[in-house]
DNA sequence: AGTTCAGTGATGCGT
DNA sequence: ACGCATCGCTGAACT
């Protein structure tokens, strides 16, 4: 007996007892229990266990979903998710859902802005020429300053902690310069630096910048 | 006059017309539509909007949810939301949710064991030493082999595509090993890498080894 | 508690 | 489409 498959293009929301197979880029499977199961009119699909924030299975925007009997089959390119149910507690259909797009503030990019607004004086420096995101074959710089003695100032801003992978950054970025015959400054600017960073920096003449962000 | 606030530890999901206000590590505000809002008893929220596979504001476990009149308050640690309910369309408490783990496979630990169990035969060297997670101060290391020579193989592998910072960390790595004089050779072990690091691995003297995960 | 790194990362922005 | 960087990343493992 041949099962149809029935294309489920509907937002909704079904808590269920179930079990997951997810074969794709890796490969998983979630044994028989009671989770929440999200389905958006994107493609977006994601199963919820009792605890914890991201998902346990899912698909982002794009899989598109079937229903074939008592199993949702979920595809997107060589990604496939199948749930089998065998008990549903509660199906709801979700209409009117809204796509507004949230508005963050402290980013990155804030602080980039902030600095770079600010440079001579964050630097003691008389700068003369400066760039944000200054594009280099190894990759963007997030700010590069010339002070008045030809010095270049490479300078690596986050948000949060700076760390190992940063200092490493810095010095890809800083190498550059180097190579091409410029005295060169690298500096670290962040609201805080692991100590593993903060040593690494020291022995490899990276200086760290403390800045909060402005309220 | 006084509201009272009330401790919700339930799970739930409600489908609602809210606004969400975070602040905390960033900021963010989300204007009034209609959200799905899921409610963990480990603490976790999560405010989900029509599309997308992330949600649009969220707490991970540990954070403390309060209802004061139509408003919910989940606090944890510097992080605050607060979420102003205007329409309640569909409210559900969610009981016997399953805490189940999901096992992976081809992860990069599978690449790394896999590459580690066939170091010989892959370098074509005859390695006389070798270990997984070598640790030294500048991170570990995903795989350190010595050949008979006593050369140094600094192995760094990604279950993806490797990038300019896979190099960087590779060059962190080995850096650590030429600085108490060693000699070091190189290797980036990946299925795919990027344009710009495939040059640059050239130009730094890194071996590039393609390598596909065992089914 | 702090640090590191993987992740089916996702997502956005650039080319 | 690919490349690249950010993220309130989260989560896990280890010190």
């Amino acid at each position: 007996m041949m099962l149809s498959q029935v294309r489920v293009e509907q937002s909704f929301i079904l808590y269920a007892n179930c079990e997951v197979i997810y074969r794709g880029r890796a490969a998983s499977t979630l044994s028989f229990g009671n989770y929440l199961i999200t389905h958006k009119n994107d493609g977006t699909i994601k199963i919820d266990g009792g605890s914890l924030c991201n998902p346990l299975n899912y698909q982002p925007p794009g899989a598109i979903l079937n229903k074939k009997g008592n199993t949702l089959i979920s595809e997107r390119k060589n990604e496939i998710i199948k749930i089998n149910v065998t008990n549903v507690h509660f199906y709801k259909e979700l209409s009117a859902w809204s796509n507004n797009r949230i508005n963050i503030v402290k980013t990155e990019s804030n602080l980039r802005d902030y600095f770079y607004d600010n440079l001579s004086e964050l630097l003691t420096a008389e700068i003369v020429e400066s760039y944000k995101e200054f594009q280099t074959p190894v990759g963007n710089i997030d700010i590069l300053a010339i002070d008045k003695h030809n010095n270049y100032y490479v300078i690596e801003i986050k948000r949060g902690k700076a760390n190992l992978a940063t200092c490493s950054q810095l010095e890809r970025y800083s190498n550059y310069f180097i190579d091409i015959g410029k005295n060169v400054r690298d500096y670290i600017v962040s609201p805080d630096i692991s100590s593993n960073a903060r040593l690494y920096a020291q022995e490899n003449h990276q200086i760290y910048l403390q800045v909060n962000h402005k309220d």
